[in-house]
DNA sequence: CTAGAATGATTCTAATTGCAATGATTCGAG
DNA sequence: CTCGAATCATTGCAATTAGAATCATTCTAG
């Protein structure tokens, strides 16, 4: 029989564990965890609505990291096709080199690390079937 | 073979859906997340820098919400016996009566209903062997 | 067609959180 | 024994975040 409080505990254990982790990393760079975030999921253009949904934060905080972002000259926005509310955030030459670096830089000590391969391919697919989205 | 990122983020989304629920229920009782989050650990005395633990969570915060606890009378703040710096908490009658009903909404619609048992015992394993460093 | 609901982004505000510094107590090397 | 390092809780401050309100645009029922 399973504890469902200390699932809830390690969730959010190991939820804390990969934003260290990627708040380290980012810092390096000169980001903070959230723009390290938001760069991670730009692999694509996307919405702010996207994005927030990706980063699963509300989408005021998705306008705020993007102000940063696009500051710092690392994205722009753009006007969406077909939908002139919604907003394109696409990564800028210097973005999409700033991310690579990133993605190496996290590629290093995961703290998912310690799981197989194929360990890891479970845990993605029971973790799919509990969100709801 | 498996995407470290795509995995994250669904760490990430389901930590946030469990934060979420705990969010709602603990509202209907008064409390705020943190709060509930705080009285769902304390199933015994607990040092401050324990339940920061368990929170995954700075020190300084386990402080903020023990003071909210404590000032609406769920909880006492008691001399650590054989440690003099250390500060046990422990809840009241009221506290511990709350936290019984706290846990019975919980169990109410879960976000890792979804998930068997079995299911869950397998994710519970494999989220002890990656956040334990 | 059109009025009202819904969606997307933004702004503002308040609350939560993390971080660095501080005081008190305990531990440990020498 | 003792002095410096480490631990525990707390405080103050800065930064992040969520939530409600707003404006513009799009969708939809009738």
């Amino acid at each position: 029989m399973s504890d469902e409080r200390l699932l809830c505990g390690l969730v959010n254990g190991l939820a804390k564990q990969i934003e260290a982790h990627l708040r380290t990393r980012a810092a390096t760079l000169g980001l903070t965890a959230s723009q390290g975030a938001a760069l991670r999921e730009l692999s694509g253009p996307l919405t702010l609505r996207e994005l927030a949904g990706r980063m699963a934060c509300e989408p005021s905080n998705a306008t705020f990291v993007a102000d940063r972002l696009e500051e710092q000259g690392y994205l722009e926005r753009r006007p969406h096709p077909g939908n002139r509310r919604a907003k394109q955030l696409v990564l800028t030459p210097e973005g999409a080199e700033l991310r690579e670096r990133l993605l190496a830089l996290l590629s290093q000590d995961s703290p998912l690390a310690p799981l197989s391969p194929g360990e890891q391919d479970t845990l993605q697919h029971l973790l799919a079937r509990a969100v709801t989205r």
